[in-house]
RNA sequence: GGGCGAUUAGCUCAGUUGGUUAGAGCGCAUGCUUGACAUGCAUGAGGUCACAGGUUCGAAUCCUGUAUCGCCCACCA
């Protein structure tokens, strides 16, 4: 094995025997209990970024963890067709081309959308392969795939004819950056410093000069204006019902209505009512039986009906009204205003409230029973607090609107013949309507992404065909996504996957956190301060980005990341990478004997034993998607269980000159770390898989990534074996009297090359003859002898620490200050006389005796019993230091 | 206006159902080119667990309130 770990050739390598070999590609018909993961299809314009690769690693870890359990496991990937997101590249190439979509036409920019999408589209799907994704790359999908469009039209086409899909004339939100409707949530409201209009309307038949004052922070939909509105209890305006308002610049009459909507206390509490352009408005416009005026165009700027402002920006035209209402004495004031503004999550222009014919979803019937789903325990959410979020949204769930003035896209399967003015769906291009008419005409809108998103769990299995596929993995387990598309997907694949499959499409929604910047900043391209994934890769390793993204991230929180957070994981692979080597430096595994069981030291029984933990510490954690506690629980084990002791304390028997003993002290290092190895290859798989076949553990299995998630040991094995507590607890005793003797040098400064003559004197006259035993082992850490013996006291200059083990001294004359000594001994006791008070006022106190668990009382009365016989030594210690 | 999350070592964060002397990584200090590893080893310093009450034999953990930061939802013109 190389000195260095070349992570880039490793990575790439494997990557490719994997694909090769078919590891990823699962088969319906095959054995094993089906687990399925489908990815959420990431934007295909998107490239990798560091959400993503958090959001990819968890899903790996988990179906690369399942396989290995032996699951007949899939994990389905592809891309979103991302309507307005693509349109929007593709248009903007254009323009530097000096194209326009529309003098093209809509089927030559359609091909060249798709051309766009053929030539760009895998980026990200490449870049997933970098990150070690084990995706079943043989069923890639894309949203506008042959199979998965079939499904977009059966399924809207169902709704239709259930009456569940509607087309209405209502204000929806427009952006006017993109000329097209969106739904309500994809509008983010942000908090703007604005202004609040107090505008004066003339009132006709009062008297001379007389107004009413109106608030307002949109002066320019003015000229919509209708009417006004006020609260019928509002005594202030009683008489105003029997008056005329005019408008001003249009000189429109204005009704004046009635409306509890209508807030008394704020602004002056009369309101302008503008059905075109407020949604508020248009549901008050359609109680009163008003006709709406619209007086914008699709692009924001003012039409025929504002008058004078027609043709202006409607921000224009704003600021010119004002200066004319103004100019004629009918601004009351204006006002700081702070409020929230809607804004298109694509374009980022301000969102207008337009009222335009539409095709809507029915949503009360679907949401019910996606309720049912999680009060029923049916549908998990992780962390469960989510449950909250997704029930208050569909509790208040309004109807989507599904239709998109787009050109890439499903195409609404509507018809129109206009001769007979019929409207029909249909699933083929039809020739004639259902009356014969032949001048017909499809809808021209596209349908929100979303809509085809919401099928994907059965999309991908080919649906509406049944298919092995369908059948074996439909539904899915988990789902892994951010919590910021709970509403746009998660809620309404749960509808979809009910209604069309009877079945809720996943059991599990694991929502993991964002991923922030060391300031707390999400991190994006706009803000310059995004960490990119492939750079990552490249200058540390895939495996660790993985290891370093997941072992930061608790479950369900933000993660803070910087660019120096990715050398933990290199480091990590560093540390194993050269484990491997001493353990191959050993000898070939062939060599290795297998380990026999009547040789185990305690040393041996203390890692297996801790093995067994991690084992089960690992599984238990991942079930609990807990994917950081995991991540830590090996991290130890390999760490600090395997190399710094094990290895260490393996160094003894492997040069003792005992072949024997070498070959099974070997079998117990093989076994500890072919079995890290596995658990370790779901979270970084390209180093696992290099290191499995190098150390030829590839006899069970060729791939790492196939061979099969380590079980704890059986009761019965860990008696056979001798793992017990009273093992791990001498052991820890043991290891606690080398680190006293280490502190001891440490603390007087030694040498590494002056060797020292220890003596211990034991905790308890058991312990005599056990450390006896083990007395080489413990030398091989210490440099120098050790010498047990419970009789010695200390003359002259003999530093002592108190360990588990008992009374460590180093006697070293002339070499220590003994002035430091008794200072840090005199802090030490201290320390201890203060935690024996703390222990007494427990001890004494009836109630703790009384209430508290027998095992709580004796672990208390144990420790205080630890506590006084410390002390005692310290005191002991303190005195032949001269005190 | 509602809801949620966070507040623990200099920094980024863990801490399962309340139970020994609250942990990790990074950073810091000291000493080590020891035959796997300086991307390392050893040792150490560093915390009244945001604040105030309460429940309990016992609270970082449960309850109430307060403060600060962040997120989500909601039609206040």
């Amino acid at each position: 094995m190389d000195k260095n770990y070349d992570a880039a050739a490793v990575e790439e390598r494997w990557y490719a025997r994997w694909e090769e070999a078919g590891c990823f590609a699962a088969d319906p018909n095959a054995e094993g209990e089906p687990y399925a993961i489908v990815i959420p299809p990431p934007n295909v314009t998107g490239r990798l970024h560091i959400g993503h690769a958090l959001n990819n690693s968890i899903q790996d870890i988990l179906v690369r963890w399942k396989r290995m359990q032996g699951y007949n496991a899939v994990w389905i990937p592809g891309t979103d067709h991302a309507g307005i997101a693509t349109q929007s590249v593709v248009e903007r190439e254009l323009r530097k081309e000096g194209l326009d979509r529309r003098e093209m036409g809509r089927e030559a920019f359609v091909d060249r959308v798709w051309a766009w999408k053929e030539e760009y589209g895998s980026t990200i799907i490449r870049q997933l392969r970098k990150m070690g994704c084990s995706c079943d790359w043989e069923r890639e999908r894309f949203t506008m795939d042959e199979g998965l469009s079939d499904a977009v039209k059966e399924v809207f086409i169902q709704l239709y004819d259930e009456g569940l899909v509607y087309q209405g004339d209502y204000i929806i939100n427009w952006s006017p950056g993109l000329l097209t409707a969106l739904s309500d949530d994809e509008v983010e409201y942000e908090e703007v410093n604005g202004k609040l209009y107090h505008l004066r309307y003339p009132v006709e038949g009062g008297e001379e000069g007389e107004y009413i004052v109106v608030a307002t922070t949109r002066p320019e939909t003015l000229m919509g204006d209708v009417a006004v509105a006020v609260n019928p209890r509002d005594s202030r305006y009683s008489d105003l019902k029997n008056k005329k308002i005019i408008l001003p610049v249009i000189g429109r009459e204005l009704q004046v209505i009635e409306d509890d909507y209508v807030d008394p206390e704020f602004g002056t509490g009369i309101v302008k009512i503008t059905p075109a352009h407020d949604p508020n408005d248009f549901d008050m416009g359609r109680r009163h039986d008003l006709t709406p005026i619209n007086v914008m165009n699709p692009d924001a700027t003012m039409n025929e009906g504002a008058g004078p402002y027609a043709g202006m920006d409607r921000f224009e035209a704003r600021k010119k009204l004002m200066a004319d209402l103004e100019a004629q004495g009918l601004v009351e004031k204006v006002e700081d205003h702070l409020h929230k503004v809607g804004h298109c999550y694509r374009s980022k222009t301000v969102i207008e409230p337009r009222l335009s014919r539409q095709w809507f979803v029915k949503m009360k019937p679907l949401a019910e029973k996606a309720m049912e789903a999680v009060d029923s325990g049916e549908l998990k959410f992780v962390p469960e607090r989510w449950n909250k979020v997704y029930m208050n949204w569909l509790t208040n769930i309004r109807d989507w609107c599904i239709s998109r003035q787009l050109w890439w896209g499903h195409r609404i399967p509507i018809y129109y013949a206009d001769s007979t003015g019929e409207v029909w769906a249909s699933r083929e291009t039809p020739t004639q309507s259902p009356q014969g008419a032949t001048d017909i005409r499809q809808e021209e809108d596209v349908m929100d992404t979303w809509f085809s998103s919401w099928l994907w769990p059965f999309s991908v299995h080919g649906w509406p065909e049944e298919s092995d596929a369908l059948n074996k993995w439909y539904p899915s387990n988990d789902l892994v996504t951010a919590p910021d598309i709970i509403f746009f997907w998660v809620a309404r694949m749960v509808m979809a996957g009910i209604k069309f499959r009877g079945e809720i499409p996943f059991d599990t929604v694991y929502l993991h956190g964002v991923v922030r910047d060391k300031e707390g900043n999400k991190q994006s391209k706009s803000l310059g301060n995004s960490i990119d994934p492939l750079k990552v890769i490249e200058e540390f390793s895939a495996d660790a980005l993985r290891f370093s993204l997941i072992t930061l991230n608790a479950t369900g929180q933000d993660v803070r990341i910087g660019p120096n957070d990715f050398e933990m994981g290199r480091n990590y692979s560093t540390k194993i990478w050269n484990a491997a080597r001493f353990l191959q430096m050993q000898g070939e595994l062939a060599e290795a004997q297998g380990m026999d069981a009547d040789r185990l030291s305690s040393d041996d029984r203390h890692l297996l034993l801790r093995m067994h933990e991690c084992i089960r510490d690992c599984t238990e954690n991942l079930e609990r998607y807990r994917f950081n506690e995991y991540s830590h629980s090996l991290y130890s084990f390999i760490w600090n269980d395997i190399c710094d002791w094990y290895v260490e304390y393996a160094k003894g028997p492997i040069h003792s000159g005992d072949e024997a003993l070498k070959q099974h002290t070997l079998a117990v290092a093989h076994l500890a770390f072919s079995t890290a190895l596995r658990m370790l290859h779901p979270l970084m798989p390209f180093l696992t898989e290099e290191l499995w076949a190098n150390m030829g553990y590839q006899g069970e299995a060729e791939f790492l990534m196939k061979s099969a998630w380590p079980q704890p040991l059986s009761q019965d094995q860990r008696t056979a074996w001798g793992l017990s507590q009273e093992t791990m607890n001498f052991v820890e005793a043991k290891r606690d009297l080398i680190r006293a003797a280490r502190q001891l040098r440490s603390d007087y400064n030694l040498k590494p090359s002056q060797m020292i003559d220890y003596i211990v004197v034991p905790a308890r006259p058991e312990l005599q003859e056990a450390l006896d035993m083990e007395k080489a082992s413990i030398e091989g850490f210490i440099r120098g002898t050790l010498c047990v013996d419970s009789a010695y006291e200390p003359q002259g200059a003999a530093p002592g620490l108190l360990s588990k083990s008992g009374h460590v001294y180093m006697p070293v004359d002339g070499l220590i200050d003994v002035e430091a000594e008794r200072e840090r001994i005199a802090k030490q006791l201290k320390e201890t006389e203060g935690h024996i008070q703390r222990g007494q006022g427990r001890l004494s106190n009836e109630k703790f005796i009384s209430k508290a668990p027998p095992e709580v009382v004796e672990q208390a009365q144990e420790q205080q019993r630890t506590l006084v016989e410390k002390a005692d030594k310290l005191r002991l210690l303190l005195k032949s230091l001269g005190a």
